[in-house]
DNA sequence: AGGACGGCGTTTTTT
DNA sequence: ACGCCGTCCT
């Protein structure tokens, strides 16, 4: 199991690499040994410090290649760090541990399978399986999904998962909260059942991990032995069972490094422990502590606007990014009349841009929200204006692509029943739902995977003649591919396999628009399967790799979410949508108070360094929000700016906000503090009217204040308020509604200030 | 077996 | 407003 020899050769060290690093950066190399922290702020270097590291423990014969375990969340960090690694050691990098979280634990999954009760050959279900095999515990167990939809389950089972606890170590108290208790034992047999298909979900390899280790303490050991030097990326977004995991292991040889910067944990939702990071000095005590606070990347202007924001927060291990760099332009902070607006004034700025000669690829509109990219898609092409959305459908995702990869999942692992059943009547074969449910009948009785236990049917008479037919004869089709998977190349084997069974010609057949995309798709998918060298080598890849490869190529503007900027830089970035209730997302706000709003200032301090040279900032006065025109107020964050930093753009027409940078709505609340827009808080079913040119320069005459009165509010009706959240109305006098809040109690507001909810 | 209809939810995304 | 999903009807 040891495939790496004791002693490392000692080579003499060539600090070349050391050539450029920065006093902190060179200590955050050189401190190979203990438990080193490095606080990498926003564009400061941490990449290049992070495979310098690595080349420096090779280079200087402190272990071999397969001694260095590097752990990334993404596939595109773990790719990007092989490749610099490799550039800068002037050799490949194959031996070396390094991939995501997800990816090293299937690894060490697969080679010891069979102790946690799977084989090698197990399957790693994407959600779309785990959905569907969790509805079909929910079925069985006759539980109501209409009260708790699967996919809300499901986020309970993974939450579950993320902090390590598996059916049994869920805590008493919070499994009796969830789904009057019942969601435990949905889990249980959620777990049961992937165990039946020998199949795992995400959370399960690490989990299955810490089962592993914790039952084979041998099997522990000759990692924690392996493993001579452990390197983290993006530490912040560790979740629990991550951190488990990496503990159980740095336990050996005790050398572990942790790269990540807290004011970017903005995945707590997916269960990110920000805690992770903030106690790294008390998990592991004496650890050195190295901040990178010098910033290669942006102006000071948006480095100062970026502090400004980020120092609000309260839990934070502190850091003050600088720059020697000199000059810049002060940040622009634009408010608007509506999306539309705001749409139409960033694509003007950004045609000119391009004439002053800016590349599109380095601009970039980062919003809060997907829905939010639509105005900006829309005006973009009106005015022509190349742009790509980024985050999207992806093609594992894809329909066609889902079907033939469950054809050769089924080869590869005749135990998966969740492939069997996509398959096995698509294309059309005739064995409808009464088939599957006596295959699944028979198959529940005999504890066997529906293939078998489709074996069993054909070989009985309980079956109609034409299903049995049908049903016999997928059977066979299935035998023959099967027995020709080890003669025929895998990339022949698919083909061969979608032309057999019809698939290829179902889509052929179709007369929708789309059917001729879906069967490019799967040429592509023949394609990407050609770079791997079996079956079982692309299955993998496809299974932890599900990542869309950005086509990078054309020079366009890029949309995408705050979120899906992370790790990015661009010379140019629009932050629109700066509003109360939009960002800080009121969500995030109501879920989880002031850590969420916390990460919400942290998306926005990440939204802001990923600009070099520019960064504009905007808000509008009026959205549509599920259908309703809605009054808005500008975010606190715009407050939070430092305002000799920024520059502020009134929209001729709305007036400038009174008191510009003195506006913070107390903690965590909403509303309250200056209305800036004319009708905040106003709802209405037709777009507002804008104040003539708005905009377009002149100065129109000032929208009136008043607020008008919208629609009859009933009593009993549950409505929402922007400053107390949602409540049910109680009594009504003219245009004043009582309403009983769910949080703030009996309130009078205006019925222009409340919207149906 | 396929389409029409109604109800519901609607932040963020990776593996 | 809108789209997706599940159910029910033809």
């Amino acid at each position: 199991m040891t495939d790496a020899p004791a002693d490392p050769p000692r080579a003499a060290a060539t600090p070349a690499y050391f050539e450029g690093l920065n006093e902190a950066q060179r200590r955050a190399v050189e401190a190979v040994d203990g438990a080193v922290l490095v606080l990498a702020g926003a564009g400061t270097g941490k990449t290049r410090v992070l495979t310098t590291r690595l080349a420096h423990i090779l280079g200087t014969g402190r272990a071999f290649p397969a001694e260095l375990l590097a752990v990334t969340f993404t596939n595109k960090a773990a790719r990007e760090m092989r490749d610099r690694l490799e550039a800068m050691i002037g050799r490949a990098a194959n031996g070396v541990w390094l991939g995501t979280f997800h990816a090293i634990a299937a690894r060490i999954l697969r080679r010891h399978a069979e102790a946690v009760g799977l084989t090698p050959t197990f399957t790693i279900l994407d959600t779309d399986d785990q959905i569907r095999l969790l509805k079909q515990v929910m079925s069985a167990a006759e539980f109501d999904e209409r009260r708790w939809p699967a996919r809300a389950l499901l986020a309970v089972i993974e939450r579950w998962k993320d902090r390590g606890f598996g059916p049994d170590q869920v805590p008493a108290s919070e499994a009796a909260e969830i789904a009057h208790g019942r969601a435990i034992g949905l889990y249980r047999r959620y777990q049961q059942r992937l165990a039946t298909v020998n199949a795992v979900d995400f959370g399960d390899l690490l989990l299955h991990n810490l089962v592993l280790f914790s039952d084979h303490p041998e099997i522990l050991a000759d990692y924690q032995h392996r493993f001579r030097y452990m390197l983290v990326d993006e530490y912040q977004d560790t979740n629990l069972a991550q951190y488990l995991w990496l503990r159980l292991l740095a336990q050996g040889r005790r050398n572990l490094c942790c790269v990540g910067d807290d004011d970017q944990s903005i995945y707590s939702w997916r269960g990110a422990e920000i805690g992770n990071i903030l106690r790294f000095e008390t998990d592991f005590p004496g650890a050195l502590i190295v901040r990178l606070e010098e910033n290669y990347r942006s102006t000071p202007q948006i480095l100062a606007a970026a502090a400004g924001v980020i120092a609000q927060n309260q839990g934070r291990l502190g850091k003050t990014l600088w720059t020697r760099a000199e000059g810049g332009d002060r940040v622009i902070v634009r408010s608007l009349w509506d999306a539309e607006q705001e749409a139409r004034w960033v694509g003007d700025e950004i045609e000119a841009l391009q004439r002053r000669g800016h590349a599109l690829r380095q601009v970039a509109i980062l919003v809060r929200a997907g829905f939010q990219t639509r105005e900006f898609e829309e005006r973009f092409i009106a005015l022509a204006l190349p742009y790509r959305v980024i985050g999207g459908p992806r093609f594992y995702e894809r329909q066609e692509i889902r079907d033939a990869l469950a054809y050769l999942r089924l080869l590869h692992q005749p135990a998966d029943d969740l492939a069997f059943e996509r398959v096995v009547n698509t294309p059309r074969r005739g064995i409808g739902t009464a088939t599957l449910q006596q295959l699944h009948a028979v198959a529940r009785a005999h504890d066997l995977p529906l293939v078998e236990a489709a074996r069993r049917l054909v070989a009985s008479d309980r079956l109609a003649g034409a299903a049995r037919r049908a049903l016999a004869d997928f059977l066979t089709n299935f035998d023959r591919w099967r027995s020709l998977a080890g003669d025929v190349r895998h990339t022949d084997l698919i083909q061969l396999v979608l032309d057999e069974s019809g698939y290829t010609a179902m889509w052929q057949a179709d007369t929708s628009p789309d059917a001729p995309g879906r069967l490019e798709n799967l040429k592509e998918l023949v394609v990407a399967m050609a770079e791997f060298e079996n079956l079982g080598g692309f299955l993998e890849h496809v299974g932890l790799v599900m990542d869309n490869a950005a086509d990078q190529s054309g020079d366009m503007v890029s949309l995408m979410t705050l979120h899906s900027a992370k790790g990015l830089e661009f010379d140019t970035v629009f932050l629109p949508g700066w509003e109360e209730g939009l960002f800080p997302s009121q969500r995030s706000m109501d879920e989880t108070g002031l850590a969420g709003l916390e990460e919400e200032r942290r998306l926005a301090y990440v939204g802001l360094t990923r600009a070099r040279r520019a960064a504009y900032i905007s808000f509008a006065a009026n959205r549509r929000i599920h259908g309703q025109w809605q009054g808005a107020v500008r975010s606190r964050f715009v407050a939070e700016l430092p305002q000799d930093e920024v520059e502020f753009v009134a929209e001729p027409g709305l007036g400038a906000p009174a008191g510009f940078g003195a506006i913070p709505p107390e903690p965590a609340g909403r509303g309250g503090g200056a209305v800036w827009g004319p009708d905040w808080g106003r709802t209405s079913e037709t777009r507002p009217a804008m104040p003539r040119l708005v905009y377009s320069g002149a100065a129109p005459p000032r929208r009136g204040v008043e607020v008008r009165k919208v629609g009859g509010f009933a009593v009993g009706d549950r409505v929402f308020n922007q400053k107390f959240g949602y409540g049910r109305v109680r009594a009504i006098e003219d245009n004043r509604l009582t309403v009983a809040f769910e949080h703030a109690g009996d309130k009078k507001v205006m019925d222009a200030y409340v919207e149906r909810a």
